[in-house]
RNA sequence: GCCGACGUAGCUCAAAGGCAGAGCAGUCGCCUUGUAAGCGACCGGUUAUGGGUUCGAUUCCCAUCGUCGGCUCCA
């Protein structure tokens, strides 16, 4: 029912291994937890807390772990902290880091503990947490308590299961560095209090976090916000709304291109295209539960002629209709619907960020309907025709997450079974690599995200597969099986890319701009060196486009190098010079975006040359 | 929504209680160009919006809108 598309690999850079680390053998995938890498984060957020607590003698701190790319550390301070801070701290770091003090690890009794921390109220709250005993991930209580235990080193104590390095002098202290000052809640609950949460990143060696640092610049550099203007492709407004996309042509050409090319595929495959309202009755937000789940992301009803109608968040209740708008037949199934569909979603103006968390967008939506024995195949189908078209796309570097039930779930436990081994045993078929989230499916149903890795390892999710066992209940959907009764269809939402939008966002950061010469908004710039060059020029232009080529002519009366500079900085594939000598010859000299530079080449070859690369999608 | 930072020309950024500036972009002119910026002139602002303090506010205060970094990683 949910299809999410969420930036959740936003943040996330991979964490490379490096084969140093294990003896020069191809190293089997390390547990981050168990890694040093992870003690020295965490061992580092210790001496960061001392340092915070030597400036700051007063301060309450609450807790610091390790994270992906470095560690955090949440303190409750006087006042609030600025960069020169951080600076400051970092610095007294690097002393504490070079007294190589040994980590000292104690057991102690929860009264113990209380006297140790008795003016750190978050410490005495997590005394209390863990003396009631701990709780496994489900909510469930551990049978054994954990043991209490305190870490020090030099004047500084913290309660802490560890572990740690041996000593600070571990920690390479050019390889540190303080990155941002943020507000977090306690307990990341927004009616506790607001800390300070600091964030470091830390490294084995100066060399690595140098790397971490490159990359941060390269993401900056990438910004598909800052490229989205530097290329004239969309905007935001604040006179129209937050979140709220306006596509200029160069970005709509780019999505017309991809709706295009998804377009032919989803006819290819099988799907009938359906277009569907923006609105609908309360009632049937009410019927199909969004109204009881999914509320706080819809946007505010309207009021017409005394009935609430909302905005939808979601394509499937009216593919549902199309789909109840007849008695179905088993022989009418599977059933794929698929819509381009916009929705619109309520997100807090605080996560707004870009073509990437947005409140109107449109989804690349199908749902499927099918009978129990079409179900595998139809998720081999889906499976195969989502990996297909992320392929096509640019992105063949993936990764599979399969969710299972949670233990809030609704529906036939069989159908949750028989839905999971059909989802599974796809994966094994298509050999995905996948990852299994053990109860993270929805409570309707369970679910493979696919995640695709971009040009500088970062990892985004783009496609989601659904099972949903509820709607089809709420709904009441039937088909008339063999034996001429009423059965319920197997639903599956999917959306491949996503929303157009996010889709468009990771595109952006994963090329740069520079979109392969297929989707290029435009393909090839006609720079006449002198004004004299222009009528041969146009006719070039001229042959192009008639070529099928998206074309421009640069008929400015700027110097050549203006020209090629401007072209370049627009990432424009091809750029073809003209001077007397193509005049000549009926050529255009070459150049790529790269700074290639092949040179005088005839104008039908090179109208081949440009048909071929977009025809193997280069 | 909450915490913090920020909002000055289309873009990037100056000016810190006393006349709002530069580069790029744009317009016009000159130049007629051979692989990443030719030269000159001109245009461009209710300093996000609304209120307040002050003789005087872009600058200080309050509110609103928006942008950015976070608010998931559990001692």
């Amino acid at each position: 029912m949910r299809l999410t598309s969420r930036p959740s690999g936003a943040r996330g850079f991979f964490i490379f291994i490096h084969r140093e680390f294990f003896g020069g053998t191809m190293a089997v995938k390390e547990k981050y937890e168990e890694s040093k890498l992870f003690r020295i984060r965490h061992s580092t957020a210790h001496v960061m807390a001392q340092a915070v607590l030597e400036k700051f003698p007063g301060a309450k701190y609450a807790i610091g772990p390790a994270i992906d790319e470095g560690f955090y550390y949440d303190f409750d301070l006087p006042r609030s902290l600025t960069p020169e801070d951080l600076t400051e701290i970092e610095e007294r770091m690097r002393q504490i880091i070079r007294g190589k003090f040994p980590f000292v690890r104690k057991e102690v009794s929860a009264g113990e503990a209380r006297k140790l921390f008795k003016d750190q109220p978050y410490k005495l709250e997590l005394i209390d947490g863990l003396e009631a005993g701990g709780f496994d991930e489900n909510g469930e209580p551990l049978f054994e308590k954990p043991v209490i235990s305190t870490f020090t080193h030099d004047q500084f104590t913290d309660l802490c299961r560890g572990p740690h390095v041996q000593n600070t002098g571990e920690i390479d202290s050019s390889a540190i560095k303080l990155m941002s000052v943020a507000g977090a809640y306690w307990r990341g609950d927004e009616k506790r209090p607001m800390l300070q949460r600091i964030y470091g990143t830390a490294w084995y060696n100066k060399e690595e976090m140098e790397q971490y640092l490159w990359k941060l610049e390269e993401a900056k550099r990438r910004d598909h916000r800052k490229i989205g203007r530097d290329l004239d492709l969309f905007s935001v407004v604040e006179e129209i709304g937050a979140g709220l996309i306006l596509w200029h042509p160069k970005g709509a050409m780019v999505r017309k291109i991809t709706e295009d090319f998804w377009m032919n595929e989803h006819e290819k495959s099988g799907y009938q295209f359906v277009y569907t309202p923006h609105i609908g009755k309360a009632s049937l937000w009410e019927t199909s539960g969004h109204l009881g789940f999914f509320k706080e992301n819809m946007f505010s009803p309207l009021d017409i002629e005394g009935q609430s109608y909302y905005l939808k968040p979601m394509n499937c209740p009216f593919h549902i209709y199309i789909y109840k708008s007849q008695l179905r037949s088993y022989r009418d199934l599977p059933i794929r619907y698929a819509e381009k569909g916009t929705v619109y979603r309520y997100e807090r103006s605080g996560v707004l960020h870009g073509l990437l968390r947005v409140r109107g967008f449109t989804q690349d939506d199908a749902h499927h309907f099918c009978r129990e024995d079409q179900m595998p195949q139809e998720i081999d189908f889906v499976l195969d025709f989502s990996l297909k078209m992320l392929r096509a796309f640019g992105f063949s570097d993936l990764k599979a997450y399969l969710s299972t039930k949670p233990a809030k779930s609704g529906g036939d436990p069989a159908r949750w079974e028989a839905a999971e081994a059909a989802l599974e045993a796809s994966l094994k078929r298509y050999n995905v690599e996948y990852e299994v989230d053990e109860g993270g499916g929805a409570f309707y149903g369970p679910k493979i995200d696919l995640k695709v890795h971009d040009a500088i390892g970062r990892e985004w999710q783009l496609s989601t597969i659904q099972f949903d066992f509820n709607e089809p209940e709420f709904f009441d959907m039937t088909y008339i099986g063999e034996d001429g009764q009423p059965h319920r269809p197997y639903m599956v939402h999917r959306a491949l890319l996503g929303s157009l939008e996010r889709f468009f966002g990771v595109l952006i950061e994963h090329y740069a701009g520079a979109f392969p010469v297929w989707r290029a908004p435009i393909q090839a710039v006609v720079i006449p060196i002198a004004d004299r060059h222009l009528e041969y020029a146009q006719k070039v232009g001229d042959s192009l486009k008639a070529a099928g080529l998206r074309v421009s002519v640069d008929e400015r009366s700027e110097r050549m190098n203006a020209k090629i500079r401007d072209a370049q900085n627009q990432k424009v594939p091809y750029m073809l010079v003209v001077g007397d000598k193509e005049i000549e010859n009926n050529q255009v000299a070459l150049r790529l975006r790269g700074g290639e530079n092949p040179g005088p080449i005839a104008l039908a070859a090179f109208i081949d040359k440009a048909r071929q690369d977009i025809e193997e999608k280069i």
